[in-house]
DNA sequence: TTGAAAGCGCTAACAA
DNA sequence: TTGTTAGCGCTTTCAA
């Protein structure tokens, strides 16, 4: 047995029961009674009956007819991180007022599921289209655009779409904040985690490390720089790879790194587990700094230095252009960077502030 | 200047140029071309054509005329801890081949903003709902119930409703089994963090706690225990409510505990940074175990012990229920309490098996 | 082997 | 002050 929608009350309903014409009903039901000067008893009327009956209106049937959807789409490559969670929470805040809905997909890093999930959003007549770029490839996204729907990428761009509208954040000034925050804890030997993708906002940030080294008058080492692929399978898969890097960093004859900067989230977690697995002390044996949306990642025991992503003031920004763009097509391309917090350092040198002799594991600062 | 949905391709506009009719091009597309015999030459062109012109169906009218949305609203409270992530990944599994679209909200534990989102999703007709609980109010819930819709909820249930279908988790084994991890590592004075809520699985975690203490022969002491109530404005002020209630627990004149069972997420982070804020040293001056679905919390330098949340396989499974009530809708209620992980133990005592010295810190083990 | 036609629930232009 | 009407794009029954 196959279930249908349930027969919910319409409109043609509410108006036979109050003896009124549908578009009577469909007026007071969206607040015009005003404008069509209704008389009071009526709107009150067919209100209680409404109510009465549980009224909920269909949206398919509205969205056909209006030829609107009142919808943006929202592309994710995943939920974790709080990325997402952050993001929709300002989205949710600019959208809400205005009416829109966001509609929430996730393609977790495989071409084919974010294809089939573009698609779907297209065929729901999304009226904009926020995006989490996947990978280099531009193929699919300029359909979009063909479309006429306003595509708006989030947190990067595409080197092949420089028409592309898109709110990130300023990595390259977040990079080089934590390089420098590095050096200026007395770090010389700094290594660099990134993805290996071509994406301007990724590369910005290997661009800023190597710059910030340099202008330091510090060494840029080819063996202490390690990219790798992004992807879903690879969650634990990754994990070994970042470790067999730090592995091959740091297990070689001297120098050795004795910083690591993880440009991103996944790479920071995996680096701590890595230096933590090979018995290193942090930050005795490495000064971990990151750029991260993630909370715990500036959690005291963690020890590691964080540059916080703005995520919600990107969510927030990323709807109001949503939406610019659904009013105002012709202002294509908008495309913004907003700046993101101060760095939060975490543990520095074992001899810090808190006076602990050198040497010593400093999880806690012990309570005796 | 208001943006309409661009006046795409349709299916009369497919069949004019094919110089068929509608109802041809919507068989074929819907690949009933067989069901009706139609000619393979024809079946051919009306592809060609659809494809040359972009065709992407209009889900609206579809819904509008089949009746239905072949869609499952999903509301969480939030897209925090991987719990959303892995959730719908686990959803999308069984969803998908299904031809099912999930349709993500979110509540952020306002019942104000609940209220909302179900009403929007019931509006975009989705044929079953799939919803995290917020609180122990049956009210809204009901609502949905009453206009026949399958409501599924995720990961608990509510008391004041003995018929809903959920699909939730066996907190009651993974609470024993923390509690007992704790004992067996030798600790006593286990202090219990749980969430201020009547619902049946958050309930029975104290009760396992309870019972698995005086299985043991321990002290059960209420100072000891610590509800806390939920909500979303409470991220940072929640931290200091947690803080302050960890203040008294161990502040006090002795005894004070020597470990915490935090039930749940947010609230082990809590747990942590308040007890690293005091200068404890874990496991020394308290052993943490808790229950989760944040991967980083079962980070080797956090060394907590953590009883991992199965929350991909709820995932699946609710999206099993959820169609199985679409389709059978006589089949309710359906009520199911997956099994949860192994425990995963964290660091115990600072003398185990890697040999250290009682007293030392072991965030590191150490590698000269 | 194909076409015609009705109608899903709603809105908005036009009449009355 | 209210009603009538004509679709929005699609599916599906019935007729040819």
């Amino acid at each position: 047995m196959i279930r249908k929608t349930p027969n919910s009350v319409t409109i043609a309903a509410i108006a036979k029961e109050a003896g009124v014409a549908p578009a009577t009903v469909s007026f007071i039901l969206n607040g015009k009674a005003q404008d069509r000067g209704l008389a009071e008893k009526t709107v009150q009327r067919v209100l209680e009956i409404a109510d009465r009956l549980h009224y909920v209106p269909n949206e398919a049937a509205r969205s056909l007819r209006r030829q609107r959807s009142a919808t943006v789409g929202v592309l994710f490559a995943h939920l974790r991180d709080e990325w997402a969670d952050r993001a929709v929470a300002g989205m949710r805040e600019i959208l809400g007022p205005a009416d829109y809905v966001p509609l929430i997909a996730v393609h977790r890093f495989n071409p084919e599921w974010e294809r089939q999930e573009i698609q779907t959003l297209l065929e729901r007549r999304v009226e904009a289209l926020i995006c989490v770029p996947l990978t280099d490839d531009a193929g699919d996204y300029e359909r979009v655009v063909k479309r006429g729907v306003p595509l708006i990428f989030l947190g990067d761009t595409l080197e092949g779409m420089p028409h592309a509208n898109f709110v990130a954040w300023d990595a390259e000034a977040a990079a080089r904040s934590a390089v420098r925050h590095l050096i200026e804890i007395g770090r010389r030997r700094i290594a660099f985690l990134g993805w290996n993708l071509s994406r301007p906002f990724i590369k910005v940030r290997y661009a800023a490390y190597c710059q910030t080294l340099e202008e330091a008058g510090l060494e840029v080492r080819d063996e202490w720089a390690a990219f790798f692929p992004i992807g879903e399978s690879s969650a634990f898969q990754r994990g070994e790879i970042v470790a067999s890097a730090i592995r091959r960093m740091f297990g070689r004859n001297r120098p050795r790194p004795d910083a690591v900067f993880a440009s991103g989230d996944m790479l920071n977690t995996d680096a701590l587990a890595a230096l933590s697995e090979m018995g290193f002390r942090l930050p005795d044996d490495a000064a971990v700094a990151t750029i991260s949306s993630q909370p715990l990642m500036g959690h005291p025991l963690l020890g590691v230095s964080v540059v916080p992503v703005p995520t919600m003031e990107l969510g927030r920004e990323v709807a109001r252009v949503a939406l610019e763009l659904i009013h105002h097509p012709e202002n294509a391309p908008i495309q913004r960077v907003m700046p993101c917090g101060d760095l939060q350092a975490g543990r520095t040198t074992p001899a810090d502030a808190s006076g602990r002799r050198q040497g010593e594991a400093i999880a806690f600062s012990g309570r005796a």
